[in-house]
Formats: structure tokens, C-alpha cells, sequence
RNA sequence: GGUCUCUUGGCCGAGUGGCUAGGCAGUGGUCUGCAAAACCAUCUACGGCGGUUCGAAUCCGCCAGAGACCUCCA
């Protein structure tokens, strides 16, 4: 398993080589999302993220398992709804079964994830199917003297546990500078500090989504369904926990912070976060009311939308940048992402077209060095991408006949595409195919264009064009290169 | 207010103390009956002001602007 793979570490503020704790066998938890609503376009950031990580790993033979929870239990909203279950709320807004909606909206998330070719977890965990585990949790916490309750809930003693562990240690902080900045909150009277966290919540009549315990009947804390879930799954120390960059704080350093008061050590080895889709240079979120879902890019209905967006684009744009930067959303930026898109693609499926020579005047392999090197430099997409697009231009110069590759160095250029662009980068080829899903298009594409060619042989150029235009406007498009005429529906 | 990050050419987006990122768009060619595709060439850069250095867009300081977190959020 030598991969020199480097990924940046959050925990470290630095980039570590990556080693995992019993290879080669590696624990990935990612924080899934919370199914009240449709996912937009940030949650495509993380799903694209961390599916190419665990596809990497696969391809470096680790065997990795993922696991992605689904947040079905809700979070509190915000002051306007008075604390009340995000779940709950728009189940009685729409009197509908809680579950009804955790359902309906994780059938969508999924079907959303699979547009955009992401591979299924390992294990997709539900906090709802969690609570006997996350009541142990808490009941751990509490022996171990770093919670307390209070009036049938129970609260996170973040000072008691500062004094053995740091609380703050992920994001920057210090329980100084908490002190001075937390907001007041529901239930606050019922916390000793302000800084303490809900594990277990004392549920108020109008809660509907409530449980029994020995505290109350209530609810989960906001943070608790991360560490319970990952400590099942993966053990009480794991290799890779990523989220996104609004997850620092407070969720993960709330899961630590759990996480270590009961098992007594740090649970993760390596913390990833991935960066914010902004539109207009500003976070979309739900709150901000400024995000574009995932079905309204695919479908182009929304305002801001000049038009709809494969899903291929939609993944190709964002790993055009690297997962660390921020990426703002624009049409402009989307449309350049589809034409390089198609670009890269035409080029991988023309590379069935090239013929071996007796000698190569191209280097593949340092190619393929360079393109390992920028996935190893902490999954520097962006940088992979521009050496396939180097070799975009080796492919297409091949064809032209200026430059020659041999029977060797073309398998191994085939290879190259095939594990990075789709095994490694997850693109699917380009949906235009002429490969015939309905024959009876084809023949008679290709009766016309039996037509144009007697046309073209007489020199009947407006019988010739007339064809190729009429043929544009219903979609098909028509090329005349040196091999003979190649047509493809467009899209 | 506290903590942190960012500021690159028409747009997006990498990167490095001295050597062309890449994509999209533009311009000029080649090829083609024309078109498309492709190839070749080419134009726009490193927020401002100081400092360190033989040399900084890259390191340091200040200023300006933007953003993230501090509250559910990917």
C-alpha cells in the first residue's frame, strides 16, 4: 500500500501522510445529510468530496469502510420557531407522519446522489434507529463525570471536561472565548454555562418526536448520533472523519468532546472538511433562502438558472476546484464547466479510434506519474484535471497523425482515462451516444445520411447542408471528419 | 465584538521565492466544399502601500475589500 497519499488534517491544521490504523482496512465517517428538504447544491459538495476519497482509497487497495448517516431525528431550528424539532415542524406543517417525510425526502437525496454517480455507503445509519445507542452514550458520559441533568435533560459539561481534555482543540478555540460569545438559547436557564450542549432533550408537549428514557421523554442531543453512530460502526478509534467546513464548529468539536468523555481518547485520526458552494461570494444555505436544489439544476427550473445542468457538469464544476476552496456558483462558470466536460470526454471516447504504431513519440507514464502525484498532494482535483486535459491534447495530436504512441503505451493511455476520469473521478462518459438505444432512429439517421453522401458526391451542397441543419434542430449532430461522417444526439 | 480564511488575467480556477497551470471566452492561422471538431500561435494576472531578499504574485507588517464560524446548516 505504498500511496504517499497526503491529506490535509484539520486536527493538525496540516498536511500528514496519510497512514491508517490497521491496514489495510480504513473507517471513513462522513456527516450525512438531515432529510427535511431537498438537497441543493452545497450538499453536492461534500457527496462529490468524500465519494472521490473512497474511491481513491478503494483504488489503492484499501478496504475502506464508509459510513453516512441520515439525520432523521431533526435539529433545532431557528429562534423564530421557538426550538422546536425540524422534522416535527414540517411534518405537522403538512400533517404528515414524521417518517413520511424522513422517507419521502431520503428517497430524493438518494436519487440525487445516484445523478450524480456517487457510490453507496458501506452503512447508512439512521439517528432514529439509534436511540437506545445514543441513551447508553449519554449514560456513559454521565458516569464518567462530564454531564449532569437538568429537569429531564442532560447536559454536556464543557468546563469539567476542559480541565482533562481541550475543548476547542478541532476549530481554534478556547473555552475563554466561548464564555464571552454564546448566544442566549432555549433552555439556557437549565444549563450551568452557556457553552454546555444537549445530549438528551426533556421533550415539550407540542414535541412530536419523542422517546422514553429514564431522564424524560425527549429527544437526542443535536451532536450525540455522530459519535454514537461511529463508534458502532467503526470502532471508538477511526482512521477519516470528514463534513463540511459549517460542521467545525460546533458539531465536530461537540463529537470529540463526546466521543472522549466517554472512551477517554481522541476518536479520529484525521479530520476533512470540505469548503462552502457560494453564489454571489455568499454561503447558500437554507437558512439564507439562496440555494439552488439538486432537481432544479438537473431540470434548469429556477430563476437564476440560464439553463439545466447534467449532473456530469455539475460534478466536473466542482472538481475543477480544489474541495478546500470556497466555489461560486455562476451560469457562466457552469457552462464553461460542461463545454471542458465535453471536451474531455469526446477526447476519452476517440482514443478507440487511435491505431498502434511501432514506436511511441509520447510519454504516457510520466502522464500517469504526474496525475498520481496531484491526487497524493491531498486530492488536488483541480491539477489532475489539467495533466487529463494535457493528454487531451496528446490524444487528439495522435489522431491528426502528428504524433504516434505504440501498442503498449496506448493500452496504458486507455488505462489511464478509465481509472482516473471514471474509476477515480466518478464521470460517466458523455450521455450522446450513437450507439444505438433505438434502432429504428438509427437506420434512419444513417438512410439520410446515405442521402447527404450521394448529395455531397454530386456536389449538391444545399441538399448537403439542408440535411445536416435539419438534422441540428432535431438534435442530432452531424461531423464530416477524415474517417467519414459521425453523427450524435446532443443534449 | 471574538476566532479564522481569502483577494490571481474577460469568467472559473491551480500553483510556486527565480522556470507556460488548466478549462471557458477572445484574436490570428492550419485543415474542411462549407460547418463542426481538432491542432498551432497569441492577448488580458497575481487588491493597495511598505519591508525582508541578488530576486516576491509567492515570506513579514500595515491598509482596503470579501467571506466563514461563533445559532440548525454540507
Amino acid at each position: 500500500m505504498e500511496s504517499n497519499l497526503i491529506l490535509y488534517n484539520t486536527l493538525s491544521r496540516k498536511k500528514e501522510e496519510f497512514k491508517p490504523l490497521n491496514p489495510p482496512f480504513v473507517g471513513l465517517y462522513v456527516c450525512g445529510p438531515t432529510v427535511y428538504g431537498d438537497a441543493h447544491l452545497g450538499h453536492a459538495r461534500p457527496a462529490i468530496t468524500f465519494d472521490l476519497l473512497f474511491r481513491y482509497l478503494k483504488y489503492l487497495g484499501y478496504k475502506v469502510r464508509f459510513v453516512r448517516n441520515i439525520t432523521d431525528v431533526g435539529h433545532l431550528v431557528n429562534d423564530a420557531d421557538e426550538g422546536e424539532d425540524k422534522i416535527a415542524k414540517k411534518a405537522r406543517l403538512e400533517e404528515l407522519e414524521p417518517m413520511e417525510i424522513v422517507q419521502y425526502f431520503t428517497d430524493r437525496y438518494h436519487k440525487n446522489m445516484d445523478d450524480l454517480n456517487t457510490l453507496k455507503p458501506s452503512i447508512e445509519p439512521r439517528a432514529s434507529g439509534h436511540i437506545i445507542e445514543q441513551q447508553a452514550l449519554v449514560e456513559k458520559i454521565l458516569e464518567n463525570g462530564f454531564a449532569y441533568e437538568s429537569d429531564g435533560s442532560v447536559y454536556f459539561d464543557v468546563e469539567a471536561y476542559n480541565k482533562e481534555f481541550h475543548y476547542g482543540k478541532l476549530s481554534g478555540r478556547n473555552i475563554e472565548d466561548l464564555q464571552a460569545n454564546t448566544r442566549t438559547l432555549d433552555g439556557q436557564s437549565e444549563k450551568r454555562k452557556p457553552f454546555d450542549f444537549a445530549l438528551w432533550k426533556k421533550a415539550s408537549a407540542e414535541h412530536i418526536m419523542r422517546w422514553p428514557s429514564r431522564w424524560s421523554d425527549g429527544f437526542p442531543g443535536w451532536h450525540l448520533e455522530c459519535s454514537c453512530m461511529s463508534q458502532k460502526y467503526l470502532g471508538d478509534r477511526f482512521d477519516i472523519h470528514g463534513g463540511g467546513l459549517d460542521l467545525q464548529f460546533p458539531h465536530h468539536e461537540c463529537e470529540i468532546a463526546q466521543s472522549t468523555a466517554a472512551y477517554g481518547h481522541d476518536p479520529v485520526s484525521y479530520w476533512m472538511h470540505n469548503n462552502m458552494v457560494t453564489i454571489n461570494g455568499q454561503k447558500m444555505g437554507k437558512s439564507l433562502g439562496n440555494f439552488i436544489t439538486l432537481d432544479q439544476l438537473f431540470s434548469g427550473d429556477n430563476d437564476v438558472l440560464e439553463q439545466a445542468y447534467s449532473p456530469m457538469t455539475v460534478r466536473f464544476f466542482m472538481l475543477q476546484a480544489h474541495y478546500r476552496s470556497p466555489l461560486d456558483f455562476s451560469n457562466e462558470a457552469l457552462k464553461a464547466a460542461e463545454k471542458g466536460y465535453k471536451r474531455l470526454m469526446n477526447a476519452v471516447d476517440s482514443i478507440k479510434k487511435i491505431t498502434a504504431s511501432d514506436k511511441s513519440s509520447v510519454d504516457v507514464n510520466a502522464l500517469k506519474e504526474k496525475c498520481f502525484a496531484a491526487l497524493n498532494d491531498d486530492m488536488n482535483t483541480p491539477i489532475l484535471i489539467s495533466h487529463l486535459f494535457e493528454g487531451v491534447k496528446i490524444i487528439n495530436t495522435i489522431i491528426s497523425g502528428k504524433e504516434s504512441i505504440d501498442k503498449e503505451g496506448l493500452e496504458e493511455l486507455t488505462k489511464l482515462y478509465n481509472d482516473f476520469a471514471f474509476d477515480i473521478l466518478g464521470l460517466l462518459p458523455s450521455e450522446e451516444s450513437n450507439s444505438g438505444n433505438n434502432e429504428t432512429l438509427e437506420k434512419l439517421v444513417e438512410t439520410l445520411i446515405e442521402i447527404r453522401k450521394t448529395a455531397k458526391a454530386n456536389k449538391d451542397w444545399a441538399t448537403a447542408d439542408a440535411v445536416r441543419d435539419k438534422f441540428k434542430e432535431a438534435g442530432i449532430e452531424i461531423k464530416d471528419t477524415a474517417e467519414g461522417v459521425e453523427w450524435k444526439l446532443a443534449n
